[in-house]
RNA sequence: GUCCCCAUCGUCUAGCCUGGCCUAGGACGCCGGCCUUUCAAGCCGGCAACACGGGUUCGAAUCCCGUUGGGGACGCCA
C-alpha cells in the first residue's frame, strides 16, 4: 500500500469556518495516523471572490488549532499552466470541446428548463459543433459520459450509484482561461497523487462528475470520503446567521484550541462512550468506520462544557500560556510582570473551576493582582457596613499575632472568632470576602488569603475596615 | 422539478454491518438532592429517543420495501 496522501482544500473567500476546520481535522488525523502526507491547497481560481486576507485567515486558523501540513500551501492561481495544458490535452484527445454559448444564453435556457420542470443541466448543443479554433470567447467543456452508471464507493456513505444521464458537459476551462473548480480539483488531486479525498458531503454529487475526468486524464482514482455537514439549530447548514462560525472568533471568546478540536471531532465521529480525547488518542483511534453518515447540529453548550473541562484539567502552565496574552490585552501587562509564573499558576488553579472560558478567567483573576482591590459598589454597600467594623478589627488583631500566614491556623482562628461572637460563618465571611476580593463571589476565603499572602491580606482587611467605617450607619 | 444523502432522548452519540446480552447505554443541557463561608466544581438521583407503515423471522432499534420528514447538489462559484 502506497503512502496515504490527503489534502485540505479551502477556498479563500472569507474566514476559516468551523466546518472547514473539522474537514481539515479529519484529514489531518488520518494523515498522522497513517504516517501519511497532509497537503494544504488554496483553491483560489475564482479571482473575484478570493482574497489574500482570507488566505491569511486560513493559515492563522490552522495554526491556532495546531493542524500542520507537510506540503503546500499551494495556490491554484500559481498552477494555471497545469490546468490549461491538461484541458487542452483533453481537447486534443477528443474528450473535450469548445462551447460558444454565452453565460447569458445559458442562464436563460436554464431558467426556461426549470420553468418547464426539466433538469437545468446544460443541453450539450456545442458538443456536435466540432469547433477546432474558436474565433470568439469560448469555454472548454468536458464530454461527460451519457449512459451507464458511475459508482462511488465512499469511505463514509458506502456504495452510491449515479445514472450518468444526470451528468452534463461541465465547463473545465472558462473563456477567461481559468479552470473551474471541478476541473482544477481533479488535476490537482491527480498530480498531487492524493489517495483519499475527504471533504464535506455537499461534494458527494460532484464526485460522479469528477470520476470520469480522473479516467480521461489517466490518473489513478483516489478513495472518497464524504463527511456529513454541520448544521445550525434550525437544521440548515451552519452559517453566519447562526452566530459565530469563524474559528478565530472562538479564540477571541476564550476557547482553548484543544477543546475546540475535541468538540469538533466528536461532531460526527465517536469512539464508544468516550468524550474527551488527547490529540495522541485521536490520532490513534480515529477511523472512518465510526464517522456518522448523518449531519450534526452544532451545540454551543457542549462546546462550552468541553472548554470548561479543559480549563479544569489541563496543566496550569498550559492555561497560563493561553491566558497571559489575554491579560495583557486587558491592560494587566505590568501586573503580570510583577508576579512569578508559579504564583500565576496557583492563581489559575484557584479560580479555574468557576470559569468556562479564558475570558471569564480574565475577569476572575483580576482581583488578585496589586495591593489594594477595587470594590464592586453593590458588594461594598451590602457587606462593608458600620456594624462589621468591630469584628473586622478583632480579626485583624488576631491575624497580626501570627508572624506568618498559615492557611490552617488562620482558618482555625477565624472560625474561633466567629464562634466567640455567636455569628454565622457567612456573617463574617462575606464582609471579609468583599474586603479581600472586592466581590461577593470568590474562591474559598483561606485559599484567597494564602494566595495573597500575609501582608496583602492584612492590608486589604484594613482597607475594608476603612471603607466600612466610612459607610452610612 | 430532477438526482443524491440521511433518519436512536431537545442536542452530540453507543448499539445497527455480524438480529436475541436493549426493561435502548453515555455525554451536554434541564430538574431535584447532597456538600457548603460566597460563587463554582464535585457527587447522587430524575425527566427524555429507536419517525411512521408494511414485510422477513420463533424474535427487529438492528435486515428488506414503502411513506413521511430533514439535508445537499443541479453555475464560465467552490
Amino acid at each position: 500500500m502506497s503512502q496515504v496522501r490527503v489534502r485540505f482544500a479551502p477556498s479563500p473567500t472569507g474566514y476559516l469556518h468551523i466546518g472547514g476546520v473539522r474537514t481539515a481535522l479529519f484529514n489531518w488525523l488520518y494523515a498522522r495516523q497513517q504516517k501519511g502526507i497532509f497537503i494544504l491547497r488554496i483553491e483560489d481560481t475564482d479571482q473575484s471572490r478570493s482574497t489574500d486576507e482570507s488566505i491569511q485567515a486560513i493559515l492563522e486558523g490552522m495554526a491556532w488549532v495546531g493542524l500542520d501540513w507537510d506540503e503546500g500551501p499551494f495556490r491554484q492561481t500559481e498552477r494555471m499552466e497545469l490546468y490549461r495544458s491538461h484541458g487542452l490535452r483533453l481537447f486534443e484527445q477528443g474528450k473535450a470541446y469548445w462551447c460558444v454559448c454565452t453565460p447569458e444564453a445559458l442562464e436563460a435556457r436554464r431558467k426556461e428548463a426549470e420553468a418547464k420542470g426539466l433538469s437545468p443541466k446544460y443541453d450539450g448543443r456545442c458538443r456536435a459543433l466540432g469547433i477546432t479554433k474558436p474565433t470568439q470567447e469560448a469555454a472548454l467543456r468536458f464530454k461527460a459520459p451519457q449512459e451507464g452508471q458511475t459508482v462511488v464507493d465512499d469511505l463514509i456513505k458506502g456504495r452510491v450509484v449515479f445514472d450518468n444521464n444526470v451528468l452534463d458537459d461541465l465547463v473545465i476551462l472558462r473563456s477567461n482561461g481559468y479552470p473551474t473548480y471541478n476541473f482544477s480539483v481533479v488535476v490537482d488531486d491527480g498530480l498531487m497523487k492524493i489517495t483519499h479525498v475527504v471533504r464535506g458531503d455537499d461534494h458527494l454529487t460532484n464526485t460522479p462528475r469528477q470520476l470520469p475526468m480522473f479516467e480521461a486524464l489517466g490518473f489513478p482514482i483516489p478513495r472518497f470520503g464524504h463527511l456529513p455537514m454541520i448544521l445550525g439549530p434550525d437544521r440548515t447548514r451552519l452559517s453566519k446567521r447562526h452566530g459565530a462560525t469563524s474559528i478565530m472568533a472562538y479564540k477571541e471568546m476564550g476557547y482553548l484550541p484543544e477543546a475546540m478540536v475535541n468538540y469538533l471531532v466528536r461532531l460526527g465521529w465517536s469512539h464508544g462512550d468516550q468524550e474527551v480525547f488527547s490529540r495522541e488518542e485521536l490520532i490513534e483511534k480515529f477511523s472512518f468506520d465510526h464517522v456518522q453518515k448523518s449531519s450534526a447540529v452544532f451545540n454551543p453548550d457542549k462546546l462550552l462544557w468541553m472548554n470548561a473541562h479543559y480549563l479544569q484539567h489541563s496543566d496550569p502552565s498550559r492555561i497560563a500560556e493561553a491566558l497571559v496574552p489575554l491579560l495583557e490585552q486587558a491592560g494587566l501587562k505590568a501586573e503580570i510582570e510583577a508576579v512569578t509564573p508559579e504564583w500565576m499558576q496557583r492563581l489559575i488553579v484557584m479560580v479555574r473551576e468557576r470559569t468556562k472560558t479564558l475570558m471569564e478567567m480574565v475577569h476572575w483573576v483580576k482581583p488578585y493582582f496589586g495591593h489594594a482591590v477595587p470594590y464592586e459598589e453593590e458588594a461594598a454597600k451590602k457587606f462593608l457596613t458600620q456594624s462589621t467594623v468591630p469584628v473586622l478589627q478583632e480579626l485583624v488583631a488576631t491575624f497580626e499575632k501570627f508572624p506568618a500566614l498559615s492557611k490552617a491556623e488562620w482558618e482555625e482562628a477565624f472560625k474561633k472568632l466567629v464562634e466567640q461572637k455567636g455569628l454565622k460563618m457567612g456573617q463574617l465571611a462575606q464582609p471579609v470576602r468583599v474586603a479581600l476580593t472586592g466581590r461577593t463571589a470568590s474562591p474559598g476565603l483561606f485559599e484567597v488569603m494564602e494566595l495573597l499572602g500575609r501582608e496583602r491580606t492584612l492590608l486589604r482587611l484594613r482597607k475594608g475596615i476603612e471603607r466600612a467605617s466610612a459607610a452610612q450607619a
